[in-house]
DNA sequence: TATTGTTATACTCTATAACTATA
DNA sequence: TATAGTTATAGAGTATAACAATA
């Protein structure tokens, strides 16, 4: 039989995982620091975490969010239409989709025009559940911007939407 | 046994992984689009898009890049060092120097006063390919900022600094 | 022939937990 | 008792390729 072994967790926590430090003290980042690719990554980590953090509660992730508005919004939403707004294989929104079905949030709807295709759409709870989830992430997304006046976030959506043109 | 078949790639392509389209035509995209984060990772997806097909040829991935960089940059890093200052776990780490020293670009030192640590270093090979990369990431970088003057690229780097303190 | 949703499969990235050898 | 590197394992998330039903 096995040995009982004491799990490493209860006598000292594992040091991975902690806050992401975009400058870490003594470090030359070299070209990385004049990159505007990799200030983008340095503030996507960030945002990331506090999203993640903002909603763990609710078992919503950053594309489930996304697909939840989107889906609202849009009436008979397609299950490719909903892969390409969101810029991911139709797989993936077969995946994506479950998940939100799987939690009651979502359903498909048979397609009265083409009986291969389902028209997306919120249930009651999706409905309620978006609204709650809709306020946590606005209150996020106003504390990550936190520093920032309203002026100043215009002009970074403006200057994030002209990249890679 | 199994009929032959054709493979559908060669009548067609699949239509997944198309060009990303940030704001699809006649979309309503609710909160979203008045969202910071939102806003990021529009710009992170494109950013990204561009950066792997740039350095394809390398098999230099955005992680692997930085890696690079930052190895390059401060001598005789520690594992758990690179791991910290990238933002990932050591275990992560240890994948990561795995895969570029089996392409021959980093080599583990053994450390002269800890001799559990290693000391990270460039091979020669690594010197050299980092500066073509290098060169080939830089090109990527002012391709998807091209549309920004200096001082937009300026502004744009001081606000993403900003957010998520 | 092409498209819709689906499944199978695989690969990358990431994390947690545990282990070993040192410190 | 803690740390450095490692391994095993698992879970997201993503992609490609193929398929049946339907257009």
């Amino acid at each position: 039989m096995a040995p009982a072994r004491k799990p490493r967790d209860m006598l000292a926590p594992d040091p991975d995982g902690g806050h992401f430090e975009p400058h870490v003290p003594d470090v030359d980042y070299g070209v990385l620091d004049s990159l505007i690719g990799y200030a983008i990554r340095r503030a996507q980590i960030r945002v990331y975490e506090d999203f993640v953090s903002s909603l763990a509660a609710w078992h919503i992730t950053p594309p489930r969010f996304s697909a939840l508005q989107i889906i609202g919004r849009n009436a008979a939403l397609k299950l490719t239409d909903l892969a390409q707004i969101l810029g991911i294989a139709r797989s993936g929104a077969v995946l994506l989709v479950d998940a939100l079905e799987s939690m009651g949030l979502v359903e498909r709807l048979p397609s009265a025009t083409d009986r291969r295709a389902y028209g997306l759409a919120l249930t009651d709870a999706g409905r309620r559940t978006l609204e709650d989830v809709t306020a946590a992430v606005c209150a996020h997304d106003a504390r990550i911007a936190g520093d920032l006046s309203e002026e100043e976030r215009e002009v970074l959506r403006g200057l994030l939407e002209r990249l890679g043109r």
